[in-house]
RNA sequence: GGAGAGGUGACCGAGCUGGUUGAAGGUGCGCGCCUGCUAAGCGUGUGUAGGGUUUAUAGCCUUACCGAGGGUUCGAAUCCCUCCCUCUCCGCCA
């Protein structure tokens, strides 16, 4: 959420920046609402002075033993009257917040502008590896090692479900132990496990809400939502609080299977692991003071790359254009590893700065240095997501007879094996 | 799921027979004083979010907030209703 106060004072840049977004919020209408807020906030505030003044003199002029009906009369029309603002009010202030929580975050000045044609090449590391057979494609070889078992996964949830089956369930929990492990240690992170249930509140608070509701798996009987990300739950860990001035830099890696329903983009990269409705995915998040907010990007964007070179899987970064950026961000890095036996690059991790936009929802500040309170800025980062690092990684290390290495990084977490 | 207790400021904790209580008291923290040092003591200050005024994120005025929402009333932390959450015991269960 922006501040309303910004708006206020910058509609041009609110209005470039929805446009540049490709979103269609109601700038107009938060502009108009706003004002007949405060109008009507300052009718009720000196209306509600003078019951508060008046009120106080009841039981004196009662103690005084002074006829009240004359006043008291009078008061009751007042509080009448306020009572019928107080509604009008509260329907203003609904549908503001409702407006409101559909304007996008304001991309960082170097941000290109356009759509996805407009993104930006940053760099890469390792090249595309060379074979002296034709590389097959993961999903021969995942059937070839019995990697995952598709078909009957299928059965139990329908299509865009997989199950990992022996070694393949094996390797992708290696994975995941190794990069929680290499986050904690390498780079200093805190590991939590949260729920995976969320509630309203929080979907709303990190952005997903309202605007992607029809993208969450919903719990009706409790109004819970299946996280499509942890970042919901470590982002929401601080909401409503405002963190002592030592409390910052926080910086948590978290675990947890994400749930997305996928509405929509039946057809696209449907086929195998590469877009499936659940998955795993480590995640770091972090809460910085708000002028270190885009140095502590770079360095999460290199905390994941470093998962990458330590698997020894070429990639690439990209800096996202303006109409790629996802609502709640203000700037985003996407790394794209390679897939060999696709033939393409897949992505496996965006890393965003929030800026300030997600801790205004969620209500997440600190106290800077001079005791005045402000919000954090807020970051995440894949690090990374396993479907499609497990894609590449087999992809890369296929021998020719199908059989598939395993990278050094990895060997302790299966048996110190070198060939899975 | 059943029975009971409870949700007040950074924390503990009064108030809950409705009326200077944004909230006693204590702890913590800030500032000042005192003390040879330490410990203690004394004084004083210490919430958040809006709105108005203003060059001002200074000051001043004002509103809201005692789990959330609604009701009663001239007036509610205090009374009534609904919901949420926490704790204890029982039941069920990994």
């Amino acid at each position: 959420m922006l501040d309303m106060k910004f708006i206020r004072e910058n509609p041009e840049l609110v209005e470039t920046a929805i446009s540049n977004k490709n979103e269609k919020s109601n700038l107009k209408k938060v502009l108009e609402l706003d004002k007949k807020k405060r109008e009507l906030q300052f009718k009720y505030d000196t209306m509600r002075a003078e019951q508060n003044i008046v009120s106080k003199q009841i039981p004196e002029l009662k103690k005084a033993k002074k006829d009240t009906t004359k006043i008291v009369a009078k008061m009751k029309m007042i509080s009448n009257k306020l009572k019928n603002i107080s509604v009008e009010l509260s329907n203003i202030n609904e549908e503001l917040e409702t407006e409101l929580l559909n304007i996008p975050n304001i991309p960082y000045k170097d941000v290109p502008i356009g759509g996805e044609s407009e993104n930006e090449f940053v760099r890469e590391w390792g090249e595309k590896k060379q074979f002296n057979f034709n590389p097959a494609g993961h999903l021969e070889l995942i059937k070839k090692n019995r990697l995952l078992d598709i078909k009957r996964a299928t059965k139990l949830s329908g299509s865009g479900f997989v199950g990992y089956t022996g070694k393949g369930a094996q390797l992708e929990r290696a994975l995941i132990n190794f990069m929680l492990d290499f986050h904690i240690n390498k780079h200093d992170y805190e590991e939590v496990s949260l729920p995976i249930l969320v509630n309203r509140q929080a979907m709303t608070g990190t952005g997903q809400l309202p605007k992607m509701e029809d993208d969450m798996y919903h719990v009706n009987e409790d109004d819970l939502f299946l996280v499509p990300t942890s970042e919901v739950s470590v982002t929401n860990l601080y909401a409503q609080e405002i963190l002592p001035y030592e409390k910052l830099p926080r910086k948590f890696v978290s675990y947890s299977p994400c749930f997305r329903r996928e509405a929509g983009s039946y057809g696209k990269e449907t086929k195998g692991l590469q877009r499936v409705h659940q998955f795993n995915k480590v995640e770091i998040v972090r809460f910085v003071k708000p002028d270190t907010s885009y140095e502590v990007l770079e360095e999460m964007l290199n905390d994941a790359e470093n998962i990458l070179k330590a698997l020894g899987l070429h990639y690439r970064v990209i800096r996202l254009a303006t109409g790629d950026l996802s609502f709640a961000s203000a700037k985003t890095y996407d790394i794209d590893v390679w897939a060999p036996g696709e033939e393409k690059y897949l992505e496996v991790s965006s890393v965003s700065n929030f800026e300030d936009f997600q801790a205004r929802r969620a209500s997440i500040r600190f106290r800077n240095e001079s005791g005045k309170v402000e919000f954090v800025h807020t970051l995440n980062g894949s690090g990374l997501a396993t479907p499609r690092t497990f894609i590449a990684l087999i992809e890369s290390y296929q021998n020719e007879d199908g059989s598939i290495d395993i990278p050094e990084v990895l060997q302790p977490y299966l048996n110190n094996k070198k060939i899975l």
